[in-house]
DNA sequence: TCTGACTAACTAGTGACACTATATAGTCAT
DNA sequence: ATGACTATATAGTGTCACTAGTTAGTCAGA
């Protein structure tokens, strides 16, 4: 299901957004994260990026963190979201639709052979 | 218009594919191409970012370079877009949209608080 | 004339962050 | 005990955007 891996440049810009949307869903650690993504498409996450990010995002004041057993395994680092980091998301959210509205309306713009030919240098 | 500024993530990973549309509209120059990008609301494009990434695409084998005598003004570098290049366009365009798609869809899923806590290790 | 504004391409130095690979440590089945 | 799986984490490397310039041409105004 998740076998697809995108450019890792659309990762790095998408993942922290798609992060704090799976934290948005309630507290869940970093191994579950990465799981439920690559089951929603996005290939396989690897801890060298998922955990740098997560730490990141816990400076600054994004997430909280608590230890707790797990059910057969290492303890568990869960991970909730502040208040700060709901508003983060839902910026981020808003944001992420202009932006991927505004790449969408290039790509889909009429092929105007020359468009941004005439710069105004040419003055006669 | 183009007040805009994007997080540099975004633009890192869209920059490249927006560069390659604008191509395929007619040979153009570096700095016509910032300019159509930021009448787009992409915002500012430096010469430093944008530069870099021309002559990575020129030895990618993605464009290629003419010097021509500019109207009034310094000489431009022409890029036109190869034929290797319109197909990097198709290709990346396809896969922009899926990737997109599926971050929309991630974004836009139900709130299923704990979704991704059964993993399994809770074997009782 | 020389000063600044605009066009146009390009580079050095720095920093952020993903990637590869590895370490550590617990549980469980063979 | 050996390997497979769960779970978090770090070191070293490489890519690339960002800041802040340089070089060079044209043109308008003081």
């Amino acid at each position: 299901m998740g076998a697809k891996q995108w450019s890792s440049d659309w990762m790095r810009a998408a993942l922290g957004l798609c992060v704090l949307r799976t934290l948005a869903a309630g507290p869940t650690y970093g191994y579950a994260i990465a799981a439920e993504l690559e089951e929603r498409g996005f290939g396989t996450i690897k801890g060298g990026t998922l955990y740098p990010l997560l730490t990141r995002y816990d400076a600054a004041g994004w997430i909280s963190v608590e230890w707790r057993v797990g059910a057969g395994g290492p303890e568990r680092k869960y991970l909730s979201l502040t208040n700060t980091g709901l508003d983060e998301l839902a910026t981020q959210t808003a944001n992420w639709r202009d932006f991927t509205d505004t790449v969408l309306a290039h790509l889909d713009s009429t092929l105007t052979s020359g468009t941004a030919l005439t710069m105004g240098t040419d003055k006669s």
